[in-house]
RNA sequence: GAGCUCGUAGCUCAGUCGGUUAGAGCGCUAGGUUGUGGCCCUAGAGGCCGUGGGUUCAAUUCCCAUCGGGCUCC
């Protein structure tokens, strides 16, 4: 499914291809986040054509609660449901029981938790959850785990780990004694765990990849720890993991933070942070984050970058996109969610053409400080 | 013309049986958001409590006058 293209000579990042019946994805890449099949605020058409997203992704805890499977099956899968030809990942749900659930309990058996939407009692286990993805009949599908909350103990990182363990051997055997539905094949990630403790994380690492997933998932991070941490532990990660499986940072993160992992070996990233953030007004540029809601863009009737090619950037002026945020304006929430999602897209760009010529580690440092600026 | 009622932050309003630095929501000024709830969270600025007198150790609070808004009656 993945293979590796090339390495940069100085750093772990790494240049590849990820094949899929859906079309081959090229690496380093990140992921928008279409929850509830839909990228909030961005149309299919946009997200292919302007945005150039080559995989998105879904999620389990979501899409079983509703619309349910049912429904999901009646119109043959996520793919035709949302009309979105491209790849497609979900997210097994774990994290979401771990983040959205008031009331949850979890054993050796599964998660068993009370839908955040109408209090319903449900319950995923490592079988269910797969056969949730069979349904949903997206491209790669991940593995129920926990994830842990930062910090934890060691004890604690250590239980929650060997469960996650247990459960992805659970979770595989009924990957391989299952079929896709609907015609294209269907690939498997595993996620390691183990907290923010060196022992566990190797283990983790280890174990995951002897499990043969077709990629393996770092989980478990972006939970609140220091930055720091997070950058070590994924150095640590994928100095153990096979340089011939794809291997993906969940949940990161800022543009920064994409770059520093790229450089650790990474090769997918998803994150709400370039929706999430641009419905609340921060605007991701090559030159650092705007708050678009401040005052001094009230009067500022000029353009924030007009060599960016997007509608936000070049075509209207700050101005009148402060006005829409204050307005509360929708246009203003589809505006920035399409201008940060192609700013995404277009740093992962700059990533692979600068691993392609093998100057990516003189330039991404440089470049991480002028991300992390503030206009 | 008479009676009643209200006047406190930019807006809508609490409050004080007279007693430390007068509050809320919204708005405003900023910050946060990392395997998605346009939710939300945090901090800050902003008031001679309509005005002028009086009583009192002490008045946004009680009394008088006055200005302004609203309602009712003749």
């Amino acid at each position: 499914m993945y293979t590796l293209k090339k390495t940069s000579t100085t750093t772990k990042a790494r240049l590849g291809t990820l094949e899929t019946d859906h079309g081959i994805i090229e690496t380093p890449i990140f992921m928008p986040v279409g929850t509830l099949g839909t990228v909030k605020g961005v149309s299919q058409k946009t997200l292919k054509e302007h945005i150039k997203a080559q995989i998105i992704l879904g999620n389990t805890y979501h899409l079983y609660l509703r619309p349910g499977t049912e429904i999901m099956k009646e119109a043959g899968g996520l793919h035709s449901f949302m009309k979105w030809d491209g790849p497609i990942l979900t997210d097994s749900g774990g994290y979401q029981i771990f983040s959205l659930s008031d009331i949850r309990e979890l054993d050796e058996e599964g998660a068993h938790f009370q839908s955040h939407i109408d209090g319903s009692k449900h319950s995923f286990t490592p079988e269910n959850v797969v056969e949730i993805q069979r349904i949903l009949g997206s491209d790669i599908m991940m593995l129920l785990d926990e994830c842990p909350p930062y910090p934890s103990s060691h004890d604690y990182a250590k239980k929650s780990m060997e469960l996650t363990h247990r459960w992805a051997k659970r979770g595989r055997k009924a990957f391989l004694e299952s079929e896709p539905l609907y015609g294209h094949k269907q690939a498997q990630f595993g996620i390691v765990q183990g907290g923010t403790y060196k022992d566990l994380r190797i283990e983790s690492s280890k174990f995951m990849t002897d499990q043969d997933f077709e990629g393996i998932a770092i989980g478990g991070l972006s939970v609140g720890e220091p930055i720091e941490l997070m950058y070590e532990f994924t150095d640590l990660n994928t100095d153990y993991l096979p340089k011939d499986k794809a291997r993906y940072l969940m949940g990161v993160g800022t543009p920064a933070n994409l770059l520093e992992g790229v450089a650790r070996g990474v090769d997918m990233f998803d994150c709400v942070m370039p929706t999430r953030n641009a419905r609340n007004g921060t605007i991701f540029t090559r030159n650092g984050r705007v708050n678009i809601r401040n005052a001094q863009w009230k009067n500022h009737h000029e353009f924030l970058d007009e060599e960016f090619d997007s509608d936000l950037c070049s075509k209207y002026t700050m101005a009148y996109v402060h006005h829409l945020f204050r307005n509360n304006e929708i246009y203003g929430l589809v505006l920035a969610s399409v201008h940060n999602l192609r700013f995404y897209l277009w740093l992962m760009e700059k990533v692979r053409a600068r691993i392609d010529n093998d100057t990516f580690a003189e330039w991404y440092p440089g470049m991480v400080k002028q991300l992390e600026q503030r206009i």
